[in-house]
DNA sequence: ATATAAACCTACAAAATTAGTAGACTAATA
DNA sequence: TATTAGTCTACTAATTTTGTAGGTTTATAT
């Protein structure tokens, strides 16, 4: 399961695309509109611009932005940065590999079965983008 | 990321197929030979058990078995029961379905994505068997 | 019968993660 | 220089995960 942030941060950049080019959109205004708790968001938008998702402009006329083609940026890539790993093991991440204690992975049934279902996640979340977040 | 709940449960059940048909292992056994706490694998066993995927027998020369044929008893079965919803999001969900607050499934594009994710993960997960766990 | 073996069961506790809040700080604009 | 709006750190609260404790029940062997 995405976690609330990870749901919050999708909804939100969801918003950002339907505004895209069309100047930055207050923090307030995604909140109100989403009905994502103002703080909360906040610091998910922050994190999403350190990861270049994201810009911001400060003082009067600021607020948040897609700085880029929303559909150059994958889905696959924001879930890593607000929520981590997609896969279902660590030993089978690309991004987050952690090895199986107590297992070897040459001989893991467990291993190979979730190594498709990552290659079949991927498949659509390495596709899948900004732009089709909105509809 | 499967829980180290279902990650035990899957190498006790791994353990439980290669002695499939030789009588009732010792939690005792399966812990020790698979690493996993004894306490907190006599807890899923326990609950493997009233799910079904296993029996067991009480008493000297007691323990766990799997009752029925290993390759008629699917991965996907297993994770919903040890940790709950597969999908990615609620409401995607098919066995805990919970409709989105504050988002129209119609015209939300992450859940098209999401639903797409699923089947894909669910094309793997309820064709692998407790069979496929072991190699 | 009785001792022993082994699973059963409930409840609890500790640790980790997730969700959300507070409040002061910085930068841009008017 | 007042106001607007994002930045940042740290904290708290809630929930979930990961275990543990300890007695109960049931089956077997002597």
């Amino acid at each position: 399961m995405l976690s609330k942030k990870a749901q919050y941060a999708f909804r939100a950049l969801g918003h950002l695309v339907e505004k895209y080019d069309q100047g930055p959109v207050l923090i307030s205004e995604i909140a109100r509109k989403k009905k994502i708790p103002l703080k909360f968001l906040e610091n998910i938008l922050l994190e999403l611009r350190k990861a270049g998702f994201l810009e911001s402009k400060k003082g009067k006329g600021g607020g948040y932005f897609i700085p880029r083609d929303p559909a150059k940026i994958k889905v696959a890539e924001v879930i890593r940065v607000v929520d981590g790993p997609i896969a279902m093991l660590p030993c089978v991440s690309l991004y987050f590999y952690k090895r199986c204690k107590n297992c070897d992975e040459k001989h893991c049934g467990l291993h190979d079965i979730m190594e498709g279902v990552r290659d079949a996640t991927l498949n659509i979340l390495e596709k899948k983008t900004l732009q089709d977040l909105v509809i």
